[in-house]
RNA sequence: GGUGACAUAGCCAAGCGGUAAGGCCGAGGUCUGCAAAACCUCUAUUCCCCAGUUCGAUUCUGGGUGUCACCUCCA
């Protein structure tokens, strides 16, 4: 049984889809206007494992997620570089794409964009102002928060205290501080969309709530995001939706919301220009490992990122891979000639149970994946025993057990891609595979003559061009340094 | 000012009423011609502090201290 924590209600809670076996989740996407940085990653590397997690339960999943490609931010950028909206916001969608293929993280069924949706927005915020949610001000269109009784459910504050606390200058017109645009008239040399108000565009929240209401339904299972989402973003998204809906227990039922990722503990952010972009720490980092040092902590958990952190990541990522090759190479070397070893196999499913058991809770990938290293503590014992010894081997159990350990990688999205960093070097006058290989042959030879020193210098020779050669009782193996 | 979250070994991080998972680093050992990898052993009488509830609290309650976040664009 899953239990998730829901933001809304500020507990966990046992996961009951809307329709049975299907999931509907829609995930803020990025206002790309910018690289993504780090902190931009956390939530769809979430998003993602929670979607194989679904998917590997045999759930339906639609995932859908946006892009804000139109935002006083884009247009600050297109301006700058004297260049129409839409190359800004082009460039750093690729850019969002490249960065999270690199990160393993798969895509979703859709990326709906503000600016393929106007005449949806028009007609909800038009909806909004029929039934008396939201008025209209000089080309602007407000919704109005007094008359949404529930609003501040999500992010458990008060009108009032708000207002006491609110820093922002108010608009004076406006009949409550808190009421926020759904629709702003666009200045000299905006773009904009005619409209029943006159030109202008979508304000922030509202798209939001139209693409989700018209993918996924006027009632779905998720929303998720980052916690600095919760307010105004989503409580405002819920207001408009659910007003819209005249329901106010429609829209998404699981409000899902991540930690952020800190830099020497502070917030990382765009405006406070401490970030680190996700294209930059690819130059130094598998994206894997990026992947791996954001799914070893509990997504509700603030992460602090730094060098050492990202070291011991990549330490840890290597050992379970590691064990992962030792115990590919084994299936593949040898034939099985047993089938005692059935304890192989009761401590997978055992380890498959613990690992669901920890998904179950919340996705606790930290936990998930200290079962990952229980097994391939085990797969490592064993192939070590078999290699070692030249004992017994129970093919089919040890391969049922690499099954389970595969199907983990699978859930927390890893081994899918190389662990090794390009250098310049790669396919121009690096060493060839072949020249390896009959290095190794030589080196084979030299050690059977007990010609050590030989043997050593070819070694230490690849190791200078940063191969690393490994002797077991099954051969010599190479990898890069 | 309002609201919320968090505080566990040198570092990171699970657990959240029954007596501290896991990883990284470090030390010793096994294997090996030597390495590497792997494996074994060791590394928190104790979970920020003080009260309380309880047979029993790291886990619950109250109070402190500290850190962070939201209330303004932000994942």
């Amino acid at each position: 049984m899953l239990k998730v924590y829901n933001t809304l209600t500020r507990k966990k809670q046992e996961f009951v889809p809307q329709e049975p076996g299907k999931v509907g989740m829609y995930v803020c996407g990025v206002t790309p206007y910018n690289h993504p940085h780090i902190g931009n990653a956390r939530p769809f590397v979430t998003w993602d494992v929670i979607k194989r997690y679904f998917r590997k339960k045999g759930f339906e999943v639609k995932h859908i997620q946006n892009f804000t490609d139109m935002d006083d931010k884009i247009i600050k950028a297109a301006n700058t570089e004297g260049v129409d909206c839409s190359v800004i916001s082009e460039r750093y969608i690729k850019s969002y794409f490249e960065a999270m293929d690199k990160l393993n993280v798969q895509r979703a069924d859709l990326y709906p964009k503000v600016t393929e949706h106007i005449s949806d927005i028009i007609a909800m915020v038009q909806k909004l102002i029929d039934n008396g949610y939201a008025y209209e001000l000089e080309g602007d269109v407000y919704f109005s928060v007094e008359k949404f009784p529930e609003y501040g459910k999500l992010s458990g504050r008060k009108l009032e205290d708000m207002q006491a606390g609110a820093r922002v200058e108010v608009d004076q017109r406006k009949a409550n501080p808190m009421d926020f645009a759904l629709w702003k008239s666009a200045k000299p040399g905006e773009p904009f969309w005619e409209s029943p108000w006159g030109k202008g565009r979508p304000g922030w929240h509202i798209e939001c709530s139209t693409m989700s209401l018209k993918y996924l339904g006027e009632t779905f299972d998720f929303h998720g995001g980052g916690s600095d989402l919760i307010f105004p973003h989503h409580e405002n998204e819920i207001a408009q939706s659910q007003c819209c809906c005249g329901n106010y227990h429609s829209f998404a039922q699981y409000w899902l919301h991540n930690g952020f990722i800190t830099i020497d503990n502070e917030k990382m952010s765009k405006s406070l220009n401490n970030f680190i972009t996700v294209p930059d720490i690819l130059k130094l980092y598998p994206g894997e490992v990026v992947r791996f040092f954001i799914l070893r902590t509990h997504y509700r958990s603030p992460l602090d990122f730094s060098e050492e952190r990202i070291k011991e990541a990549q330490a840890g990522l290597l050992r379970l891979k590691t064990a992962y090759d030792n115990g590919q190479e084994l299936l593949e070397a040898r034939e099985g000639n047993t089938e005692n070893d059935v304890l192989l196999a009761e401590n997978a499913q055992k380890a498959l149970a613990d690992f669901y058991e920890a998904m179950d809770d919340d996705f606790n990938t930290a936990l998930a994946i200290g079962y990952m290293f229980t097994l391939a503590k085990e797969i490592n014992t064993y192939a070590n025993s078999v290699i070692n010894h030249k004992g017994d081997f129970d093919k089919k159990h040890f391969g049922q057990l690499m099954d389970v350990y595969n199907e983990m990688a699978e859930v927390i999205g890893i081994f899918e891609g190389s662990l090794e960093m390009p250098t310049e070097d790669d396919g121009k006058d690096g060493i060839s595979p072949e020249e390896i290989e009959a290095l190794i042959a030589e080196r084979a030879e030299a050690k059977k003559a007990k010609n050590w020193a030989r043997a050593d210098e070819i070694r230490d020779g690849l190791k200078a061009q940063g191969i690393i050669l490994e002797d077991s009782a099954a051969g010599t193996k190479w990898k890069k340094a």
